[in-house]
DNA sequence: AGCGTCGTTGCACTCTCTGCAACATCCATT
DNA sequence: AATGGATGTTGCAGAGAGTGCAACGACGCT
């Protein structure tokens, strides 16, 4: 909509994928070098864009910093962290929180496991759409008509045998896990990595985050895990609550 | 310099201090709304904006992922993480590794202690300035008349009666740091929590990067942290060779 | 119904961004 | 040393893009 704000931010992802020259940028944005010194300055003004001591630019500082207020204003991260490090502690395994926004759902908080394997995850990473089963419960709330199109629009890359293969299947995946309301995901995207995951709705039902723990064949099988299915729902029915304003701590003078 | 772009980027930190409609993005930037209605739509378009059910903006996804991205990037950090890895494995205390840009420094590494009281801390948060360990190791390689500079323009904000409390005696400690080549925090940000640092240097014997170990006193002591202080050395050393080209993993066919 | 608030659109004006060309710097080459 | 070629930087005039206005539409409230 605005043409100078948009090829400035179109910079941004092009030095997420490593630093740049003016010479690079420019060419890549389709402008010339004086343009895109200008929005250079800019961004850099801005903090969102560091000089490195070769001249070269990338992203700066204040990306990380506004990434992460931004990350400790989510109100649902701050119900929930105590109920998932309580989760944690009881069951030693990585316990994610993830929601779902434009078309990626990411990690928005981790609590690590206690054992000496742990899976690779980082929070603000968006996860694997298609497979993870946070992401199954996120998307599977999303209205029909959503829901077809997103799935049509993904790629279904096959991480391992037990990868959801296309949107067809995806879909009917989907079907399976809103109506018995947890998913799972057995291998689907590291073979040895399982997670059982449960919905956090808000007032009206709709599901504003997922919980997931997630444990590697080597400390837990997928049946052990399983039988965390009820902790985990029990815990995530907790954060609805909370969030949704019912009983947060009830006060007993009310 | 861009003043289109100077305004749209006004708008992150303004969104990041909490979700805000149209009025008030409007209002704060000084502008007329269809103006900020544009402006907030090329964000929108970027993923950098999010709009929330109740129609009010907020920071939006993508900015957690260039976030991620950045970060991932950084090769310091991809060089330095096996090595803090090992030290948290044999210590078991926090490891942090540190950078300076634009006058902060952030963290942009972690390994958790393995022991149950943890200090808080975030990968991609700046730092108390300050008073951190790494901080003051980073300053510390300024050259003279920035480092004064800076030191003049910061704030000393007395977290502990061990903080840091003017420029004055910020310029000493960092004279002293410099000299002996590491540093400390004493309970200057956390009453209870010490640090011992150390640098990592380039090839040019610039400091590129601090790391640091953390420990609650409840865990042990600052003397015996101080321990650990030719280990934490060997480490940053081992990584700055790494870092500076220097044997990265030395091939005995050479 | 009627009022007030808030987001949205079309349009004319003008201010700001753009591209150019010249300049400055630095490094590699002869 | 001097030359050539990169690369980053500045001033300027033209024009295209962003701006504010005013009017409209959509809600929610009394």
């Amino acid at each position: 909509m605005s043409q100078t704000v948009d090829r400035a931010l179109s910079i941004l992802p092009l030095l997420a994928e490593g630093p740049a020259d003016l010479g690079q940028v420019a060419e890549r944005l389709g402008v010339h070098k004086s343009t895109a010194l200008r929005l250079l300055r800019t961004l850099h003004e801005h903090g969102l864009v560091y000089r490195q001591s070769d001249q070269r630019y990338r992203l700066g500082a204040r990306l990380f910093a506004l990434a992460q207020e931004a990350m400790e204003n989510l109100d649902i991260r701050e119900i929930a962290h105590p109920h998932l490090v309580r989760l944690n502690e009881a069951c030693g395994h990585t316990v994610h929180l993830a929601v779902h926004e434009e078309n990626e759902v990411l990690y928005i908080d981790k609590v690590d496991s206690r054992y000496p394997v742990r899976m690779y995850s980082r929070v603000g990473k968006p996860v694997a759409i298609t497979v993870a089963a946070v992401a199954k419960l996120l998307l599977a709330d999303l209205p029909e008509g959503e829901r077809r199109a997103l799935a049509e629009k993904l790629e279904y890359p096959l991480y391992t045998a037990r990868s959801t293969p296309n949107a067809g299947a995806f879909l009917r995946e989907l079907e399976k896990v809103r109506e018995q309301g947890w998913a799972t995901d057995l291998g689907g995207h590291e073979e040895s990595i399982n997670c059982v995951a449960a919905p956090i709705r808000g007032a009206d039902g709709r599901v504003v985050a997922a919980m997931s723990v997630s444990a590697p064949n080597v400390v837990v099988t997928a049946d052990e895990l399983l039988t965390l299915l009820p902790r985990v729902r029990r815990t995530a029915d907790a954060i609805s609550g909370e969030y949704s304003g019912r009983t947060p701590v009830k006060d007993p003078t009310a």
